[in-house]
RNA sequence: GGGGGCGUAGCUCAGCUGGUUAGAGCGCCGGCCUGUCACGCCGGAGGUCGCGGGUUCGAGUCCCGUCGCUCCCGCCA
């Protein structure tokens, strides 16, 4: 007797072994009993006989209900008859290692609410599976891009004495006798790193955000993948490596799943074309107001943008489109964002100081990046800081990392679950969340 | 924080302008069925119609309040 997977099935003819999974389903008939089971790699047809007298065996069948977890050993059989690979396992033993309450409280067609409410469930689904092998894929081949250009993995810590950005709220944590926040993101120590020499660094972890953001793209605490880069010239350097990374992850994850995202989700993996197409902010407004375009029945139209605006969800749905029609791609980096809509440390364009060298990236109308050069000159930075209003006592701490020789550098956050979104074609950010949080949502 | 939608059986939903005992499909339980594979057939159980109040002879349905969820906007990744 051997142990094997249900994928290893069919090289098993003629042998005993043993399979351990999920009853999918049990057919109990007069003469003969079916059990469907499921494990990592797929199903099998699991058979037995039923004699005028039952046995032992035919009741243990009879009593089983769906999603319990089993062990069972029998003989792999080939048979034309069963639709399912064309092998089934002739029952000899089963061992029910803990059997599932009769009547699941969700089914594949539940509300979001539901499924989440019973994820471990949710999650036996192949195709729920599915979109976590491929996050595995992303981020082992985000990895290797990385490490093959010498980048330094950095965990930075998530609880700070301060906030690191203006504009999205923290969570206070209890420190001791005093308050703690949770860390929004990781831009303050990565840019630490770049006054440490580190040169180039990564870091995929854990962000959080006290909005109450009630949207399918918004959660509490989500996976952001930040990277720094020193010794740059502009952001568009920072566009450069990005957009050559995301071709290496896509094609990763086309190769290795291309065909089982397309049979399952029925979209295609593309691996897209570098450069991107790189729009300013300004040349955007005046491309949405040259092409009317026209709203969804679900989601309202773009808003007329002023100068100082940034894009609004509406605006980057047009503008993904558009840009699809006229460049053919469905990236699109937006540059050059004005000062009233980026953070302090944005470093500004030395011919228009009214504009930050920034850019925000676009896929199929959903922002998935946003990332900038930063101001790595320590007088410049003050006054910035000051210009804006912000608080120089609690980032004194900050400000110091660019008092002893700071390169030149630009990095960029990178939502990894807005990613897998849209590549896998899902309506909602909770569905590629493993456990999601949010506003309402503390549990699981 | 602002706006829209939803809440009826374990799950997904239907219940028109208020009218006897609230329905369907799936699932569950029982029976039947010589190999099913979306099996089929027969039968059964299962509901405080989110909760509270009001109008009415009568409320799942109308009104007010409340709780929960969800989507859009704002904010952002």
């Amino acid at each position: 007797m051997k142990r094997v997977l249900i994928s290893q099935l069919g090289d098993c003819v003629g042998e005993t072994v043993q399979l351990r999974g999920w009853v999918q389903s049990v057919r109990d008939q007069k003469r003969v009993q079916f059990i469907i089971l499921r494990d990592r790699t797929g199903l099998a047809q699991i058979v037995l006989e039923k004699p005028e007298q039952p046995s032992e065996l035919n009741e243990a069948v009879s009593t089983l209900t769906a999603e319990s977890a089993v062990t069972l050993v029998g003989e792999a059989i080939a048979d034309d008859r069963v639709k399912l690979g064309g092998v089934e396992v002739r029952l000899q033993r089963l061992q029910v290692e803990s059997a599932a309450q009769p009547e699941l409280p969700v089914t594949a067609d539940s509300s979001l609410e539901k499924r989440i409410d019973w994820r471990q469930l949710d999650l036996r689904r192949p195709d729920r599976r599915l979109i976590f092998e491929v996050q595995s894929t992303v981020e082992h081949a985000m990895r290797e891009h990385w490490r093959g250009q010498s980048f330094v993995e950095i965990h930075t810590p998530k609880l700070m004495g301060s906030a690191s950005e203006s504009g999205a709220e923290l969570f206070k944590v209890e420190y001791f006798d005093r308050t703690a926040y949770l860390a929004q993101s990781p831009q303050f120590y990565k840019q630490m790193a770049m006054a440490a020499g580190f040169e180039r660094v990564f870091e995929i972890g854990p962000v959080f955000r006290a909005n109450p953001s009630f949207t399918s793209r918004h959660d509490t605490e989500f996976t952001s993948v930040d990277v720094e880069i020193a010794w740059i010239d502009s952001h568009e350097d920072v566009m450069a490596f990005e957009e050559r990374w995301l071709a290496d992850v896509f094609a990763a994850v086309a190769q290795q799943h291309g065909e089982e995202i397309a049979s399952t989700f029925g979209v295609d993996v593309v691996v897209p074309e570098t450069p991107f197409p790189r729009i300013s902010l300004q040349e955007a407004k005046e491309l949405l107001r040259a092409h009317d375009h026209e709203p969804s029945s679900s989601h309202p139209p773009a808003r007329d943008l002023g100068p100082d605006d940034d894009l609004d969800p509406g605006s980057e749905r047009a503008l993904s489109a558009i840009v699809k029609r006229e460049y053919g791609h469905e990236f699109a980096f937006v540059t050059d964002y004005p000062v009233a809509v980026r953070p302090f440390y944005h470093m500004r364009h030395p011919e228009d100081s009214g504009l930050t060298r920034s850019f925000d990236l676009l896929w199929r109308g959903i922002e998935i990046t946003t990332g900038a050069q930063r101001e790595h000159r320590y007088d410049q930075l003050l006054a910035q800081a000051r210009e804006k209003d912000v608080e120089i006592d609690p980032i004194g701490y900050y400000l110091d990392f660019f008092r002893y020789g700071a390169p030149p550098h630009g990095g960029f956050g990178f939502g990894l679950t807005r990613l897998l979104m849209q590549m896998l074609g899902q309506d909602n950010v909770r569905e590629v969340t493993f456990l999601y949080r949010g506003p309402n949502r503390l549990s699981p």
